[in-house]
DNA sequence: AGTTTTTTACGATAAATTTCGTAGATAATT
DNA sequence: AATTATCTACGAAATTTATCGTAAAAAACT
């Protein structure tokens, strides 16, 4: 169930987010480009196959092949991976994770703007008692 | 120089931040600690060399053995990861990541007041055009 | 129907990482 | 100085992950 995906089970799972459900070669075609080197098309449905056993896609026949899709979700995959880095990597600390991904990568206006309001909003929740 | 720790040598990195300087001793009885199961003396010992090699660490002689020390920053590295896990998981946007990671771990109110004021200032240094 | 193309399944190799055992050095203890 | 304990260096096995080759099935095309 809580199988952590690997780093190349995690480039797969990005392009099957990105592009929705796709067969092999393209899959394939994708990691080539975004990797900047061909990747063997046996290696990527090696993988895809290895995937499909550990319930991390699924698949349906699609002509010739197979049309495979992200069996987790895109949300739940990354709350679990920052959950893994707060722990491991800032000693728990959530606030200063966000501290020092605000300082380094700078959000422009707008998602300011948005983080601010969902900060204002937690804040409210907080004292109105509103667990 | 870049050269990204892998899982175990992260471990021991937090180790060595977190308590200072440690022979391998110390450092072994922490990882055994953590995970809750006996780690071979001498697979401790190994790791270190090879962080040695690689830079990730110095040392210098204490009594009979060496007294290891972290030799990469720990923010630094918290910086490198971040980008690294913005870049792979978030399609490159950092507010989306402190969007998930605040909306899961919420912060106390305090925090949330100093993660507020750091928003603040970035948007007066925006205003003024204090790049 | 025979040939070519595309795909799958599977095994095997390669590469990277983790784990530990053994031999020998070093130091402390008797 | 002999014995014991601790540490290092090194090699190698074990594990995990990534990569690909080959054979056979399925389909498309003469």
């Amino acid at each position: 169930m809580s199988t952590k995906p690997t780093e190349s089970e995690l480039q797969i799972l990005r392009v099957l987010w990105r592009n929705g459900p796709s067969n092999v070669r393209a899959v394939n075609a994708e990691l080539s480009a975004e990797q900047n080197r061909e990747i063997g098309y046996t290696t990527t449905l090696k993988l895809l196959q290895l995937m499909f056993e550990k319930g991390l896609v699924s698949r349906e026949k699609e002509g010739r092949g197979h049309r495979y899709t992200a069996a987790i979700d895109q949300t739940e995959t990354r709350g679990k991976l920052l959950d893994r880095m707060v722990d491991h990597l800032f000693e728990g600390s959530a606030s200063q994770l966000v501290m020092q991904a605000l300082g380094q990568h700078e959000p422009d206006a707008d998602e300011l703007a948005e983080i601010k309001a969902l900060i204002e909003r937690l804040e409210r929740e907080k004292t109105d008692g509103n667990d």
